[in-house]
DNA sequence: TATGAATGAGCCTTCATTCAT
DNA sequence: AATGAATGAAGGCTCATTCAT
């Protein structure tokens, strides 16, 4: 018999996100999906049970991904704002890379299908940041606030700002990238 | 006695934003908007082109309103943290008090279709607001970065909490929106 | 606006029973049915739930008209070996002319579908026959039996003869059709 | 260890059967019969060229089990009202104890698909009732009708109210079925 | 031989939109 | 202007069947 072919299920989450950021959430149907990644409709029927579990199961494999852009490997992690500066450029750089994936969970995030996912699985969860965030508050580098607050005030207004950049096809600058940062910095540094 | 047609538009607008946020964008469907807008589906086609055309004006007409929301009647516009404080404020009530309305001109603004509006209907356009930016600048009050880069880092981080919050059904305490003000101020003021 | 034309349910039905009497009830999809009925396969939905619903109606319909087919208008039903082969007569001739009908009624009693729709719907039931059985039962004209019991032995052999007949593209001769009515007047007559 | 090749098409039929009559004519898939027979969807067609061979098959093979049903193995089958008797009760029994295969049997017996199948094997044939019937009727014991006028006034009545007892989960009393056969022998013999 | 993977065709149903009053 | 009836196209999904091992 036949092998299951694994390699079906990035086809179909790379096809699945490709028709939602040119179609919208709207136009994107299994037909569609299929075509693009070059499998037969019925055939995406076997690795998911049906729309919404794809969808479901894209959105926290996306997720993960996202999750593991802030840190990478062997970096430095001390306490410090060069650190804080290397995981703010590097989501600057995942969000400038994955544009389309990006989108894709912020709009998703906000769907009623959502809420019934589990918690661990919001937008912005993060082990380690979690664990810098706490020991830098400790080390009062950082202000004594709440660790969602933090996030927000990090990196909110750079997702923004690329966002927007990237809707009128503008770019931002390296010199306004740094004002960016510090501005953010300043927010949440003590 | 028939029903003056105007009455007609804000009613399918108040219908569809309704549905939108019951349903999803999914669930929205023509049929459904007309039942609870009191209407037959035949009589949206005669104030709009089609569906497309409907949900984009519904978007322009909420932009506006939101546009407004910064500000109120009356108000001082001085340049000070204090006027910084009460736009903030006002745009917090304005979220808190229209969810719906809010989450649905974030999604739409990211989607595709939204793309050739014109640049004055972008999300976070507004008139006053741009000229206090300018005069807070030129008054040395502000740090002097683009008018974007501004708003983002005095509103991105808001938006975002009030989002996570309605979605996690908690609440931001007083004292917390206090922190979250202060520390964007710190971001934008010099 | 335009009427319900509810000249459309017939043609549905009529539609419908041509169908899975042609391709049997497997091979009988809504599209088929709307192309046969000349409306739009929406259309059909307009009048129906369902296509269980609609089966459902239309297995009620069929059954309350071949109810009737026992007995015509102005009928001497006094109790008599005359009246019986009136009856018997007539559900001969209704079955010849509405094999269809009646072979659809067969199969789908049998069905698990058919299981919760209301007892007075069940094939043979008919308050006209009930009453002449009783009344005869009374004057000693037939047996004492269950009506059930009557019923069967005196229209089972008809209707499977027909139905065979009908398969075999044979015809049933007059004569023939008078030693059935006689032999099955010998099972109940007293 | 491979299991041995002929083990299959019982399995196969059984399964067949027992879906057909748990989730209907239309709930019965290849795959659920392949599950069920616990064999992969692909061997099916290693036995059958298609469904509808496969059906086909199954209904001659459940037909010639049903013509078996009549006469037990060294069973008198001399010219009496004893012997239709006991064929009349073994049908009986066989109705009663594969009331699923029969009403499979029925219901396909009227279906579009089964119409050119050969006639030995249309619902009531049997050789040995056959000749039966012609010594009786020429031993003046039974009525000089065709043979399958005999077959229906005989057998029809008790086919019937077997179904309908099955289907509204009643039971037949020995006292009734006593009376069903009298006013059944009534109706074919001399 | 036997299998699970894979598929295109087709099913039921809904939707945006138009028709006819 | 306003409407409910009507519809073709499309959506999600399943199925009988074939493929490749």
């Amino acid at each position: 018999m036949r092998t299951k072919d694994e390699e079906k299920i990035p086809r179909i989450y790379h096809a699945a996100i490709k028709i939602i950021n040119s179609d919208g959430f709207e136009g994107c149907s299994m037909s569609k999906i299929a075509l693009e990644a070059n499998v037969s409709p019925a055939t995406i029927y076997l690795y998911f049970e049906n729309k919404e579990d794809m969808i479901k199961k894209l959105f926290i494999h996306v997720k993960e991904r996202m999750g593991h852009s802030y840190f990478k490997d062997n970096m430095d992690i001390s306490v410090s704002k060069g650190t804080f500066r290397s995981i703010w450029l590097n989501h600057y750089q995942y969000i400038m890379e994955n544009i389309d994936e990006y989108v894709f969970i912020e709009n998703f995030s906000n769907s009623p299908q959502i809420s019934h996912i589990e918690k661990q699985y919001t937008i912005d969860f993060c082990p380690v940041s979690e664990s810098l965030y706490d020991r830098s508050k400790k080390a009062k580098l950082i202000q004594n606030l709440d660790n969602d607050i933090i996030y927000s005030l990090f990196f909110a207004p750079l997702s923004y700002l690329v966002k927007k950049s990237k809707a009128n096809k503008t770019t931002v600058s390296t010199n306004e990238l740094m004002q960016i940062f510090e501005a953010s910095w300043r927010a949440i540094s003590l």
